[in-house]
DNA sequence: GGGTTTGGTGTGAAAATGACAATAAGTGCT
DNA sequence: AGCACTTATTGTCATTTTCACACCAAACCC
């Protein structure tokens, strides 16, 4: 949420997005905050938002809001909630939209947004006291990630295209966080099994020990088998 | 969504909550409309809604919402997306949060308000086109409450404080509509075995056949059981 | 008391889950 | 070349869960 200058009077009710951003590195989940630059809340950590102009859809502004800071279109976007409380926001009644996308942290280059100077990568428990209700939308939209990790094939989305059966099993053991790590054989089984993966001809490349298969998730074959009452579990 | 009168002048931009409100009565899953009285959609159905007032939290417009409509307080509400597209109201740019409320439908009385007088229950599939975007709100809502009532103990929410397992299971059946209906040795396993219910000593009455043992769901024990780690799942 | 209607119950086959460990294929170093 | 090191890859078995399936019981009505 941007609350600069000449809007003060703007202030009766207003709505914003506010975007939750996942990315994954091979470590912890992390998620993209952005140091506020002015008041209220100024020097804190805040989720990247925006409130919604006038003639833009919610998703638009989502998208808007993405694209500013990371300069990337056309990635997983997912609603969640919506926060409402009085008093949530110090000048004035606004309430926003939560939204989660998720992105491959590859792509993304900190180039893009006058505000992405101060954009950084936080890891999911090192995120410390945020401006605003972000603590809680970010709870919120963490849960959700759980949840629908788990019964829609969207992990693959913070994955480059080609990944490992370990790195996959790695994003959904720091996604999901389970008292007991996913075990290795009966993963590699459940998600093969579905066949969804498709074996690419390359192996990982620059390991210092035995290279794994690389593979690549089939959105098409995912639609077909959708269609034909598939329900994806993990 | 009410637009009435005098905040004509006020669209440049607001928001609403609109109020899904589930009933079931032993036959289809039911939703509870409102006929509009004013333009724009007059005398069209609609979902039951307002205007979001300037110092009404969401969940509190929502549950005022309920209560003006039905007199009831404290029952299951809860948020599922919120509409945003620039044109849904013809009036002016609003978005509007839905909820799914469910209500048992023999509390239900048609007195409290003033717009009570034109409310009715609908059978879920004999609902017609709705006013704005209503229609598609309904739809989101239903698969919504398709999902949740497998993975949370509400349907409970739906039937009297004490009712019988033939009761419940029509009350699954008729929400998820699944392709074959549940079988009837097998649900009552499954559900008995969760110890979630207690039998009363009470019997069913009334009935022109063998009446049925009634049971009641304990709240407190399924309390106990979550922090125990369970999940409720049909 | 016979007919009708719904309530209530158990078993077995098939599938899914979950625990578990040994060999294979590379790299880096000597 | 050989050895140490690291991660990749694979199958079995016991347990649990799922799913299909049919008959007698208990109340009411007449």
């Amino acid at each position: 949420m941007d609350t600069t200058g000449e809007v003060g009077s703007f202030f009766k009710s207003a709505f914003s997005v506010d975007n939750v951003i996942f990315g994954f590195d091979g470590g912890d989940l992390k998620v993209l905050l952005i140091q506020r630059g002015q008041s209220p809340f100024k020097d804190k950590w805040a989720l990247p938002g925006d409130l919604v102009y006038p003639n833009e859809d919610l998703n638009t502004a989502a998208e808007r809001v993405l694209e500013q800071l990371t300069g990337l279109r056309g990635v997983y976007l997912e609603q969640v909630k919506t926060f409402g409380a009085v008093n949530r926001h110090p000048l004035g009644r606004v309430i926003t939209v939560a939204y989660i996308s998720l992105i491959k942290i590859s792509n993304y280059t900190l180039t893009a947004a006058s505000f992405a100077q101060s954009a950084k990568w936080h890891s999911i428990d090192e995120v410390g006291h945020l401006a605003f209700d972000h603590n809680e939308i970010l709870e919120s939209c963490l849960r959700r990630l759980k949840r629908k990790v788990r019964t829609a094939p969207i992990g693959f989305e913070l994955l480059p295209p080609k990944f490992t059966l370990t790195e996959l099993q790695q994003l959904y053991d720091s996604v999901l966080r389970l008292p007991k790590h996913l075990d290795k054989r009966n993963f590699r089984k459940k998600i093969l099994s579905m066949n969804l993966l498709v074996e690419c001809s390359e192996m990982q490349e620059g390991v210092a020990h035995r290279p794994a298969k690389l593979y690549q998730f089939d959105s098409d074959k995912y639609g077909q088998f959708v269609n034909e009452g598939f329900i994806f579990d993990i």
